[in-house]
DNA sequence: AGAATAGTGTCTGTGAGACATTATGGT
DNA sequence: ACCATAATGTCTCACAGACACTATTCT
């Protein structure tokens, strides 16, 4: 057993005033066909980014996949940090620093608890409290930066998948159409072609890839 | 007076176990003639980047001024978030979350206690604890990144300056030279001209500029 | 055959990088 | 007079954007 640590005041660090820290997440999704989508939790009669307070020696990414799993029945992947929000006065219960994450999670591993959670399109989000607005707008800049530059980062395809496929993915998470030529020119080089052919589709069969 | 909060249990958010919150700053700096340094303070014969525990209810930008302020005799400026440290066995005193933050200072502005605190160049920073070497990596990529297409955000020049002045700095923030015409192409539509000269130097003068 | 989509070839304007030239002060 | 630096002009190459054309499959 350790010894517990005394500071110069024979003080241990639990004799100085401590936060409470909590994690709030935003994850972000796209279900077929549909805009780039976030998932948002019901407390009482108010829709917000699923959250929870840490546990004990918890780490903050461990709190995060706990709180998505209990409060919205979603088993999340990686989260990111984003911003530690830290007015003191944010939460009416009491001196709560909350730690902002982003998840980005395919929509095959969302089964979701409809009692309690949905999933909305980032546009249809309207004002979530506790500053969740702010998160969401980090998080939606986060994800349209990393897939910029890199083929499906997240991993939200199943692979193996076309160009036209990938670049659909891309430009419904850019929220803007993307040029064909510009797209092809900055990914094929990171893809791995698999030597398959898609079938089943019209017009001449694509080539099949995969994520280097 | 506010009511204490209490959950369904009855119980108020300081019944459960509640981490120490501390800060812990790369204060980044560029003095005259010497490469982008960065302010180490000594605890023990250690050492560290300066840090703090949180106070109660106090903002995070606050205790990082108030570190610097007090374990350095320097006056800060305006503090950004880079990654909290969560890692619950990083601290051997308990469990400590860690919230990392860069300050960039102009050198004129740090007037350190040279018995608490000294200036190094990033890249003699030598081997630091707390996990304080990948703070400054960040701090390093997030000062270098918002240095390559904005004229001196931080303000770490007095102005007026000349264009060579500016890209001076620049090539020092970047450890590596820049390429005068790309720079000057870069900068300048960002730039207010004075109208005035450089004098006292040698060779043609240069034109000053402010920043826009 | 025709529609639809994939894949390839090629033209062009822009801008980065490079270099040359002129301007203007100090020594 | 000479040197050092600023400021400006211009050439070239690479590449983004654009478009045309061919290839291949399904209906």
């Amino acid at each position: 057993m350790m010894e517990t640590y005394r500071d110069s005041h024979d003080r241990a660090l639990t004799d100085y005033p401590r936060p409470s820290v909590a994690v709030d997440t935003a994850v972000l999704t796209v279900p077929p066909g549909a805009a780039l989508s976030v998932l948002l939790v019901r407390t009482g009669d108010e829709w917000r980014l699923p959250g929870t307070f840490l546990h004990e020696r918890e780490r903050l990414a461990d709190a995060v996949l706990r709180s998505l799993q209990t409060k919205a029945g979603v088993s999340g992947l990686s989260p990111r940090q984003l911003h530690v929000f830290d007015d003191p006065a944010r939460d009416n219960r009491g001196w709560v620093l909350s730690v902002a994450h982003l998840d980005v999670v395919p929509w095959s591993r969302l089964t979701i608890d409809e009692s309690l959670a949905k999933i909305v399109p980032v546009t249809d989000a309207g004002a979530l409290p506790y500053g969740h607005n702010e998160i969401l707008d980090q998080a939606v800049a986060s994800i349209r930066s990393s897939y910029a530059t890199t083929p499906d980062p997240a991993g939200l395809l199943e692979h193996p998948f076309t160009l036209r496929q990938l670049q659909q993915l891309h430009e419904t998470i850019a929220g803007e159409p993307l040029m064909r030529d510009s797209f092809r020119r900055a990914m094929e080089p990171q893809l791995a072609a698999t030597g398959e052919l898609a079938a089943g589709t019209v017009g001449k069969p694509a080539r099949l890839f995969a994520r280097a």
